[in-house]
DNA sequence: CTTGACCCTGAAGCTACTTCAGGCTTTTCA
DNA sequence: TGAAAAGCCTGAAGTAGCTTCAGGGTCAAG
């Protein structure tokens, strides 16, 4: 199976899939004689692997870390379960600021319902005023 | 005032500092005979305005539309109020995103309450398992 | 034998900063 | 007075996770 079909199967583009060969999150395939990569079923599965735990927010580092601990069965899985634990307590942390957010962000629409001339806009003179109270958070 | 003062009555690093400068966000300062940055308080108001902003979740283009209509202030003021929608959507959109998430994390750490073997944890038994069902979403 | 689809590499670009290397300027204080 | 320490300067590179680009090779079909 050559590139563009593992990127037809699994929705990910080429480009990403040579990036994570040198990131060495996939094994390095074979070669055909015009140097064409050349892939199996073991790194179709594997490239699933690391795209479904991307798609749980998961960093290629925390990926490495699964996929290691994957490899090595007679471990111990406590370093997946930490793993789990701390990726839990950062989505709960930013689900908090992001619907303090979206609180924020309502109030400072409702002070403008239909846009006029700037000069007496109610959005950009809260800005102004919060930006002079407020400290820097980020 | 020097960069030094700056950072520390923003609480903005002072390499953030100059490279918002590189960016066109803040006005280029005077400079001292020893070639020192030298701030006035209209450079200390853009600074937490830009800093507000970002605590709003704004990327450093919005801030600059912001700004930009801040300073004209004969114009519309249409543009912030299709941004702040803007923002609010994605805002919306990413919690939503995360809720599930968090959901999906929890349900996950809960396959393994006590750490064993990895060879017979749950965990990576489902994340092998989904990874195999579920089509790239990211 | 040439066109077009497919593949290759290495480098640079993206965001919003941070870090680093190497070198000035100004203040302090012995 | 002289030297250390604190403060500032620049330009370049590093961070994450890709994407895009430039320039070129490979292979099947017509
Ligand atoms: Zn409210
Ligand atoms: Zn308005
Ligand atoms: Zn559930
Ligand atoms: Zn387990």
């Amino acid at each position: 199976m050559q590139i563009g079909e593992l990127a037809r199967s699994t929705g990910v583009k080429i480009e990403t899939i040579r990036y994570y060969e040198r990131e060495h999150l996939l094994p390095v395939p074979q070669r055909t004689d015009g140097n064409y990569r050349l892939y199996s079923p073991r790194h179709v599965e594997q490239l699933r692997f690391i795209r479904y735990c991307r798609s749980l927010d998961m960093s290629l580092e925390e990926v490495r870390i699964l996929i290691e601990a994957r490899d090595a069965p007679a471990g111990s899985c406590r370093t997946v379960n930490a793993l789990l634990d701390e990726k839990m307590a950062e989505v709960d942390a930013r689900v908090d600021e992001l619907r303090q957010l979206q609180h924020q962000l309502r109030n400072l629409r409702g002070l403008c319902p239909q846009p006029d001339e700037v000069k007496t806009c109610a959005i950009l003179m809260e800005l102004n005023r919060s930006a002079r109270i407020v400290k820097a958070q980020i």
